[in-house]
Order: structure tokens, then C-alpha cells, then sequence
DNA sequence: CTCTTTCTACGAAATATTTCGTAATAAAAT
DNA sequence: ATTTTATTACGAAATATTTCGTAGAAAGAG
């Protein structure tokens, strides 16, 4: 488990595609992604072949063409990707980003339900 | 209120650091800067003086030398970069994000309880 | 006044990221 | 068997970001 490089915003496109649908070729990939931003295919494949080569992809032969999957966890990278975020935007400090965050975005009365309940197993875990 | 870009890595940097001290010369932002990572004294200027173009940095004549300030506040720009981040990595899902951000990392009793006062202040005015 | 230091401005090299064109090959269609 | 289509590999152009060197001007020291 060396250090994983940091997606790219376009390689994290493709990871999200992923997570949802995979295993995946690149043309249904493409499919998906083309959709957002016209993206042509072989543009595609050389990103998803660099993802390969950094470790974030792996894949498998079936004949002809290949089928990748994701090879990092979305939980995971997402959790990278925030410790790195909290520490760039917010100097480290996680309950200000939480604070910021749920300020301005609404959530749904189900959501704050949960995160109260996360707050309560947060307290009685509390006795480090 | 147009369109702001997006600061880069290095820019977010600068910015942070005037947010604490401003107003500063180049000098002092590279003082700061230097320390965390050696950064040559024109490198930092050359960014300022980008970051001025891109109207993220202001400044005033001081005689020979220019003294810059942040020309957008910092809690915006965090609200910005967070919308993003949201959307990039958690598919807009400002509560996903949140118990990830309270999950792993700890915050002080005070401000979990902050962030408690919050949900309930968002409670009592969601009636959408 | 002359030398040294401290600025800014500018250009451009170095690196990272994104995008695509072309060639080679294999499969499928006719 | 020839042509069309689909796929990978590769290289490299286009763009964005980071870094620094050099030149010139202005201030300060001697």
C-alpha cells in the first residue's frame, strides 16, 4: 500500500463512471463521459491506460479488448482526497468544513438525521 | 461578481497567508512561504503578480515597492472551492461528505456541539 | 558620485495535465 | 478474400501550472 498518486480531476471522472458501473471497456466509459464533456474516445484510452500505469485501474483481457475496474476504493480515495482538501482550504480543521458545509448546501431532514446520530457515537466513543 | 477563477494550488497558498498577515510585500508573503516549502523570492512575485491579473490579489504603490492585498475573502473562497470539491468527489452530496469528515477525523467536544446548535438551527427554518 | 542591495517586469524553461491523430492489428461483415 | 469496423499503443501537440533567471530601475550605503 505505497502512496497512491492523487487522481486527476479528469482521471476522477473516470474512477466516479467506475465505482458506479464497473467492471467497464473504455468504449462504455466513454459512453458515459462523453456525455459530460465531449470527449473522444482515444482520449479516453490514454487516460484510462495512465491510470492503469499509476495504479488506479487495473484490468483483464478478454480477447480483443480489455475490461478495467477501479483498483482503489471509493471510500478510500474520497477520504484522501478530503484530508488533503481540509488541510489546503481549511488549515486542517475538519468541523469548520463541516460547518461551512452544511451552511449553504441543504440537505435532506433523512441526511441530518444520520449526522446527528454520527455526533452521538462520536461523544460516547469520547473517552480517549 | 463575475466569474473568479478557481485559485491553483500555489495561489491558495498566498492566500492563505495574507488572509492571516495582510497587507504584505512579496517579501513577507515569501518569508512566510519559504518555510514550508524553498521557494525562490521572484517565484512568489511572479504569482502575485498573476494572481493580480486573475483579480484575486489587490495592491498600493509604496514608493519603490507594491503591497498586496487579498481581493477576495476567504470564507468565499472556501465556499467556492467547496461546492466543487462536493460535487467532484461526492456527487454533490454535502452530507456524504460531512460524515466523512466527522468519521475520521476528531474534533474538540466544543465543536461537535457547534455543529449540533447548526443542525438544529437548520431544522427549525426547514420548512422549503 | 559610485557601488551594492532591493525591487519590479518580463520571458521563458520545466513540469503536469489534457487532448487527439495515426499506425498496427484483429475481428466482423460482405 | 477484401473491405470495413473496432480496438490498442504510441507519440506528440495543446494547455495549464510552477519555477526561475536576467535586465533595468530605484533606493540606500559608503
Amino acid at each position: 500500500m505505497a502512496d497512491l498518486p492523487k487522481p486527476t480531476e479528469a482521471e476522477l471522472e473516470i474512477l466516479q463512471i467506475l465505482w458506479e458501473k464497473e467492471p467497464c471497456t473504455v468504449r462504455q466509459v466513454n459512453e458515459v463521459l462523453s456525455q459530460k464533456k465531449k470527449t473522444g474516445y482515444t482520449t479516453t484510452l490514454k487516460f484510462m491506460q495512465i491510470m492503469l500505469e499509476k495504479g488506479l485501474l487495473k484490468r483483464e483481457e478478454a480477447g480483443r479488448s480489455h475490461i478495467y475496474s477501479s483498483a482503489v476504493a471509493e471510500a478510500d480515495t474520497q477520504q484522501r482526497l478530503l484530508d488533503r482538501f481540509v488541510n489546503q482550504v481549511f488549515k486542517g480543521s475538519a468541523s469548520k468544513l463541516v460547518m461551512q458545509a452544511l451552511g449553504n448546501k441543504k440537505s435532506s431532514k433523512d441526511e441530518l438525521e444520520q449526522i446527528r446520530k454520527l455526533l452521538d457515537e462520536i461523544d460516547n466513543a469520547d473517552n480517549e
